[in-house]
DNA sequence: TTGTATGCGTTATCAT
DNA sequence: ATGATAACGCATACAA
């Protein structure tokens, strides 16, 4: 293991001090030095391979140039997107992400929040929370750490939110088997602890409520899994009055319906509408091909990380919500209603 | 934005001195002290809320309890459970990952490495890095940094490697459309700049010339997408003598070669049989069910980070390739030869 | 324009 | 068993 190279070392070779080194290495405040001394310095950097320690930078300036971000899985399909997006806003700036997985649990969270904060992150992207319990939010709060919340709104905590328009896509979604013929329609409701799936269960009711002669209902899944989506599914099929479309709170919910309305012999779209909602990368590849609300994933992490730098830069923050619009994908799992 | 709590400010509270409060929250000196000063430093500390400083920490004991990471794409759907894994292993450890995408490209991979040194991680995990250029590997090799390649060989930089058992995947993917019958057979090969697909290739055609009456041949795509999937099958649908089964050098060119078999108006498998490698998220629900190699995925992320972290506390680190095994997952993609 | 000195928050060595 | 002190590598206020 070879030992780093130290300002001390380039500042010597150059014949210079450190603290003229460091000068002449930092863009800022280099202008002030001679022009010959910074060609001098950065000479002797090179030839040195000095690599400047931002751990030590970090210490100094109290700024880690890093972020920390929970989610609760990243094998769940919405975030490889979101997190590339958010890593293309980070990466330019001199940001890094620190990402970690929470699988939901709240003590997890905690502990999470905990290693994040000993590594005096700038600032926290959460994509976790529920609206029920938010230790971290309010941890995050109480001790002044910058927050953005990616795709999931804060409650009460004041913190900013990037999320897509639930209640435009469910409004798409529904008009769109309105057309198709559907008047038996249930939602497949996510969990109302998420903002998400609440916002769009909320949306579905208000919006079927204004439907005359429309026969609806929600069902209701413990949490977003293709196990939940066909247990739910099931309970559906086992109803008496069976619906001819099946609006989803998320697409791993609608793979759960498919999967469990193939197990029962019935045919989608033929006997049964399915809708998803993300539009998830390979959505277009399922089996039957999803129909389903395309939100702009990889925005929602660009944007969510351009808010929290702006904040970490300007030192406020603003709980402002934003809203990304969404649009309907229709593919193969939407038909008219069977006569 | 909330002062930071200090180890001074919690040894101040206990009447005691910053080092001996150093040694009472420290797990391994704690011992040295008496008790009851140790029960005194702790809960000061905890009235306190004292969090640790990292960065302060790192720079004092020169080891940030980080690790970097250097994949092409994590919206490449194996990435999602290898780096699940690698957190897995890393997070009880009290380690981070610092986890970057270099989209294939050399000057990025470069400039990411410059940045994961100057963070002084302890460690890289390497899911880049060609065959034939590998300028990252010759720089941490240069630099005395440990590193694991996680899915790939190192080629002749002296680093380990975790990776899958290509030569028993394609072996077994062989044998099972052997046994339907299938005897005019292509390989769908990615770039032999990778290692993997290399493997996979040279396993191929191994094992093809073993096969007495086989009509055997290979494409190489350009790169590992569905959109080379689709090119090369089409350039595959157009020779002379079409084959009857297809083995893809991974799961996206398998869903690529769909998607032209489904647009050549053919049908899979009653036309054509298609084998993937690598069993990704959600292979069995694409239409129709990939057949596929599968592999371990996590399983590969847990042991290459174990193998870091053993380098990482050992100092010593040992150029091992680590080879696990895979399995043939059937579904529906494959069938028998067409009359 | 450049050198000097100090401190960021820890841990570790050496005393006591 | 604990205190004093130095050092990790850097940036900056101040002095020259």
């Amino acid at each position: 293991m070879a030992t780093r190279v130290t300002l001390s070392e380039v500042a010597e070779l150059a014949g210079v001090h450190r603290g003229t080194a460091s000068r002449a290495l930092n863009p800022q405040t280099e202008s002030q030095l001679n022009i010959d001394t910074v060609r001098r310095v950065k000479q002797a950097a090179e030839s040195l391979g000095y690599v400047p320690d931002a751990l030590a930078r970090g210490l100094r300036m109290s700024r880690s140039m890093t972020v920390g971000m929970i989610i609760p899985d990243l094998t769940s399909p919405i975030f490889p997107p979101i997190v590339r997006g958010i890593e293309e806003i980070l990466q330019p700036q001199g940001y890094t992400a620190l990402l970690t997985n929470s699988d939901g649990d709240l003590a997890v969270e905690s502990s999470l929040y905990d290693s994040l904060r000993q590594r005096r992150v700038d600032g926290l992207l959460l994509a976790t929370g529920r609206l029920d319990e938010q230790p971290v939010l309010a941890r995050a709060q109480a001790d002044g750490v910058l927050a953005v919340m990616v795709n999931r709104e804060a409650g009460r905590a004041p913190f900013p939110a990037v999320i897509a328009d639930s209640q435009a896509g469910i409004r798409m979604a529904l008009d769109h088997v309105l057309e198709l013929g559907h008047r038996r329609i249930v939602h497949l409701s996510g969990p109302t602890s998420f903002s998400t799936t609440r916002q769009r269960r909320e949306a579905f009711v208000a919006a079927a409520r204004g439907v005359a002669g429309l026969e609806w209902g929600v069902h209701e899944a413990a949490d977003l899994s293709i196990a939940e989506g066909e247990r739910v599914m099931a309970e559906v099929l086992a109803t008496s009055h069976r619906p001819t479309a099946v609006l989803a709170g998320n697409d791993l919910l609608a793979l759960g319906a498919l999967h469990t309305i193939r197990r029962a012999g019935l045919r989608c779209p033929e006997d049964l509408s399915v809708l998803g909602f993300n539009d998830m990368p390979f959505a277009g590849d399922l089996s039957p091909a999803l129909t389903t609300i395309h939100v702009p994933l990889r925005q929602i992490g660009c944007e969510s990380a351009r808010m929290l730098l702006q904040a970490i830069n300007s030192g406020v923050q603003k709980p402002i919500t934003r809203t990304l619009p969404v649009s309907l994908q229709v593919r193969e799992s939407t038909g008219p209603v069977p006569a």
